[in-house]
Formats: structure tokens, sequence, C-alpha cells
DNA sequence: CGCGGCGTTGAACACGGTCAATTCTTGTGG
DNA sequence: CCACAAGAATTGACCGTGTTCAACGCCGCG
């Protein structure tokens, strides 16, 4: 939505590794000559932080398979005030298949790239291969599962416990643009926030007043150092996980 | 998994017309005969309220259509504390499709009249039939809306705004054994809860005391009456959509 | 330099959790 | 039918936590 689509070539050219990465397990269960169809009709593009990917209630005519970066999912309310509602890392997909318009607003967290599929095309190969079919089936369930798992964080009585509970989530998804996390020197952990205090603490259902102590609260302890608002360590992680409750 | 199963009929005989609701959508799509065969492999069951559908982690063989009654889905934490994470309402469909182990414990939280179909020849007659399957898949983005908005309610600060969120969910969704609601004299509208406030305050994310306390508040501001713990008017449905936030 | 965002910190207060006592309901046995 | 017991709902008091309001420091930018 942001960038002019790059022109058609020969799919290597166009997409990157990260690219293909989110295919390949549709790739397995498809033979040669379908896969380069796949690979044919799949957009590959890049937005930066902020931007919308799909506006409320849009009908979409694209699947969209997120391949860097972090997506928002963000629910607006009639009083037209904003809430974040679920987190998309990579490899999920996302818009509606076989629906109506979106119920919520996709924006993007951090810079991210993606690629998007003609929604018919993507379809119609979904139906000639079951197999790939269950597959793209369990990661709808796989995100009933998230958004459950989410109910249950929400539902903890203490800030820190839904801060730490966060902070889990980055570490879990190895999220590149946004937060990763590779084992430096011993065992302490790097993650990258992508999102302002602001947001995040509108997701997390607290001010960021709130927030602000809780990061602190946790650094008080030496379960994480604040090197800046953005980018925290993890120093003890099994710490993190008692905080979580 | 409380009663025996009663032998097999005439569908017609074994199926009450509440079963035959919750599948109707479904037939629509399918040919005469198959329609035949659906309604020969609905086995039909009561439970009461309180009885364990499925269990945490098992892996089942059924899909489950809910006909009458709520169903509540409890997450078993690892230090044996259960935790309501969503409620399922007439017609939904329940239970694992083209996938493994359920994550979820599903509980009768009233008592229920349900269906459930063998799954494997279930997932067979969808995949004969893809204008069926669409319609099932749609059912599934539905729940994933379902938990998306629990999210948001969760994430209301006072526990008074999600009890009238509450409330509002049993005002949309018509549930029979549950909680409706006809719009008697005036515009006021009753209200039947079904489970006690001991399950509801977990399920809301707070103690039982403080539940009663926002039943009260509620009451105080005369926007509810409550006739009985388990039966409320609602007297100012505005009223109650503003105290929700 | 001054302004505006953003994060942090402080203080006062409201809300909800906790413990405890009381009433209401329900069901059981005399 | 009443007495009694057990469980649920309610109410009150106390206190920890989070919100609210306010001030301050820290940048980046005009």
């Amino acid at each position: 939505m942001t960038r002019p689509m790059r022109p058609n070539g020969p799919a290597a050219h166009r997409l990157g590794p990260k690219h293909l990465v989110s295919l390949k397990g549709l790739m397995d269960f498809l033979p040669a000559n379908s896969r380069q169809e796949l690979l044919d009709m799949a957009m590959p593009e890049s937005a930066e932080a902020g931007t919308t990917i799909i506006a409320d209630g849009a009908t979409v005519d694209q699947i969209g398979f997120l391949c860097d970066g972090l997506l928002g999912l963000i629910k607006i309310l009639p009083d037209r005030r904003r809430h974040i509602i679920g987190i998309l890392a990579p490899f999920d997909v996302f818009g509606r298949i076989f629906d109506g318009p979106s119920p919520v607003e996709v924006e993007a967290l951090s810079d991210v790239e993606l690629l998007r599929l003609p929604r018919d095309r993507f379809e119609g190969m979904l139906q000639r291969f079951p197999e790939a079919e269950r597959l793209f089936l369990a990661g709808l369930l796989k995100e009933v599962d998230a958004a459950r798992e989410w109910v249950l964080v929400m539902g903890k009585a203490k800030v820190v416990q839904r801060l730490a509970a966060f902070l889990l989530f980055l570490g879990r998804h190895d999220l590149r643009g946004v937060g990763v996390a590779q084992n430096r020197s011993g065992h302490s952990t790097n993650v990258k926030i992508a999102i302002d205090r602001q947001t995040l603490s509108q997701f997390l259902g607290a001010r960021h007043e709130s927030l602000s102590r809780a990061f602190h609260e946790l650094a008080d302890d030496h379960i994480i150092r604040i090197n800046s608002p953005y980018d925290v360590d993890i120093l003890n992680m099994a710490a993190l996980v008692a905080a979580s409750g």
C-alpha cells in the first residue's frame, strides 16, 4: 500500500529468502508446476512502521503472508478510539479467506516485509490440493489459539505479569525487524521493541505510566536491562517466566 | 460423556428441532442423499452443567455442534488453576478439525444439548462439497473474531465494564437455556445467567466479591434490576452500552 | 532557543483483592 | 413443617496496586 509494486519477473529474482521461507510449508504439498504458479502470483511488498495495510471494514481480494516485522490488529471503536487486540509475527497469514470485509484494521507496528497473493487464485489452488488446504486450516486454528492465549494474558491481575508475558512472546517468535534476540554472551537475550510505550500500553490494557513502572520493576530485580525504551536485554529468562505468572 | 448414547434410529426420531437448526445451514449446501447421511451420523447427547465434554489435551475423533446451553473453554494452567478463556453459544461448533489434541478443556456451563459427528466422515463430506466447507471455514473465522473480541473486553480496566460487556454478550446471542431476553413490557429485557458467580468471576478475571459489587453498582444506577443472582433485567440498554466503555 | 513528544517520577486517590462476618437459599433429616 | 447445615451471595474493613494528575528531564526539530 505504500510503495509501487515491482514488475513481475522470474520469481527467484523478485523474492528474497524470507519470502521463500514463508511459502515453504505450503510448497511442500504442491507438485512442481504448481509451486511455480504460487511463486509467480506472489507479490512482495515493503511497508514502514505505522502504515495501514488493510483499512477497517475494507474488502480485500488478497491474502497476505507476513515475512518480516510485526503487524498489529487494531479494532476501531464506535467512538473513534483505537485498540490493539492482537499481534501477528512472521510467518503468520492475514486477510479474510472465504469471507467478507475485515472487521479489524491491520497496521505495521514495525517496518515489515510481506507477500500478497490474489485471493481467488489462491483459494482455487487450495481447493485443488487438499493437503495444502489442511495446512492452511491448521494455521487458522493456530490463530484461534493465539487469540485465546491473549485472553489469558489479559486476564492476569498485574501489569508486570502482562509485560513479562509480552516480552516472552517477543522472545518466542524470533522477530527479526522487531525484537529478536540472540543468545549473545552467556544467556542474556536482546529484544528490540518496535512500538512506542503509548501504543504498547493500550495493547496491554494499562496506562503508559504503569507500564514504565513495570519495566523498571523488572529492571530493579535484574530480570531485564533497559538499554533504551526500545531495546531491552533479558537477563534471567527463568525469572521472567516466573514473573509472568 | 455423561449419558449413554441412544440407539441409532431414523434421524427424524432421534433429533429434536434444536438439533436440526444447528445443522440447517450446512444442509443447504448438500444434495438430498448427503443430507440424510449427515443426519444419520449425528449423535445427539445431553449433559448437565459442570460436565466435562472434552478433557484437556484429549485427542477427539468427533466434531461437536452446540444446540442449546453454554459451553466454556477452560485453560488448565501448569499450577492446576483453571481459567475460562471463551464461551460458546448455540450454534457454535467445537472440536479440532484437521488437527491434533485440544489445547483447552470444554465444559458445560449450563445443561446443554449437543450433536457429535464422527470426525473422519465429517471431514470427508466437507471435502466432497466445497460450498459446505466454505461455510464451515466462515464459522472458524467467526471464532477467531469472537476470541479477539474477548481480548478487547478483558483489556478493560474496571470490573463493571467487563460485566456490562458480558451482559451485552448474553443479550446479543439469543441464548436459550442460558440467558435470553425478550423485550417484555416497554424496553426492559430479561437475561438469565446459567452459571454461578464463582464461575463467572473467573471468566471475567475478578473475584466473586468484586463481581457482586459490580452487579449492585449497575443496579444502584437503575441500569439493571437483579431479580435473583441468576435472573437480571436490563432496564437501560443505552446506559449499559455506555457502562461497558 | 523554545517548543512538543515521549518517557520517567512523584503524590493522592480510587479500585479491586483479601480476609472476615452476615444474610439468603437450598436441601436434608428429624 | 421446622430445625439445621452447607453453600452461595452479599456486605464491611483493610490494604496493595494501578490510575490519575502533575511535574520534570530528555531529545529532536523548527
